[in-house]
DNA sequence: AAGCCTGAGTTCATAATATGGACTTAACTG
DNA sequence: CAGTTAAGTCCATATTATGAACTCAGGCTT
């Protein structure tokens, strides 16, 4: 009976590993908190400086830099008789950054949260509330314990050694 | 018909989201690079730094720090005839960043990834791929169109406004 | 027309962090 | 006893962030 086995490396080195580059895009406190407000709907320049009380050259190198990753679009609009403005709204790519954030959120109520969260999802249909789940091909609900990871089409960690400590979910 | 609503605020405050909490401990490059080795069971100080070529000092820094949230314990230990180490297993906290972490990489395989990812989840008890999704309270999965933000048991954005341009999921 | 306001930035001097390499310390090992 | 390994610390230099002030264009007010 061993403890668990000692890993010394990661199966997936960091330069191939897809989360690996999506930290690389938008892995910085500037950056994600500037996710969080878009994901709200807010889009332009002095709501996002207002929101947030960041540097204006830091906010505008952010916006660059994501509009440039493909996450957020830059375009001009016009109000009724206004000049015309920026706004830099989600692409569909920024978008889909929704399923991790509320993932996220629901671990930060769990472990960082005081009282009732304020924020939540439910079903527009039936006013259920929603929540991140890990389900099978069937859609069916997965414990913990029945989880195993794959690397390259193979379970890892490898046979005989013991799973890793902790697991998702 | 208008376009869709101006949003000028988050319904959030940042000092009041678990989010933005979320991201005030854990989202900077190093601190996450660091979890995601950690939460394939790497726990060593220079298993770390070798894997991800991180300065020893900004290494020593976040490890301390992500033992002060609780997220990482630090805990000696001995091999049989071996001299005392040290290790920094995840907690149960850190264990739970599992769920937000693999939707982040299936948003990373989707939008990043060049050909089939390396990485994935399947059930042990039947080999099926698994996959992170949005559920109702009956385990139900909702579709994109189907959800609604609610904050303080109100549905966001008010009555009358549009729905904000991206939804989770 | 002159001046004011607003949104969306840029510029720049200073402050805070990161970086990489060398050094330290405490067990073991031959 | 000298060498090695793991887990750090220390420090000079380089990079990045910060905050305040400035720019610029279009529209509004009188």
């Amino acid at each position: 009976m061993t403890d668990s086995l000692l890993v010394r490396r990661s199966p997936v080195k960091p330069c191939d590993c897809n989360l690996a580059r999506s930290f690389e895009l938008i892995g910085d406190r500037w950056t994600l908190l500037i996710l969080r407000s878009a994901m709200y709907g807010v889009r332009r320049f002095d709501d996002f400086q207002a929101e947030l009380d960041v540097p204006r050259s830091v906010l505008s190198a952010r916006l660059a830099a994501l509009v440039d990753a493909g996450i957020m679009e830059k375009r001009e609009y016009r109000e009724e008789g206004q000049r015309a403005r920026v706004e830099y709204p989600l692409t569909e790519m920024g978008g889909e950054l929704g399923l991790p954030f509320f993932a996220m959120t629901a671990w930060g109520d769990k472990w960082l949260g005081e009282g009732e969260p304020h924020f939540g999802l439910q079903s527009r249909a039936n006013g259920q509330k929603l929540k991140v789940m890990l389900v099978d091909e069937r859609g069916k609900p997965v414990k913990p314990r029945d989880i195993q990871y794959v690397v390259d089409k193979k379970v890892w960690p490898p046979e005989g050694a013991d799973k890793p400590r902790r697991q998702p979910g």
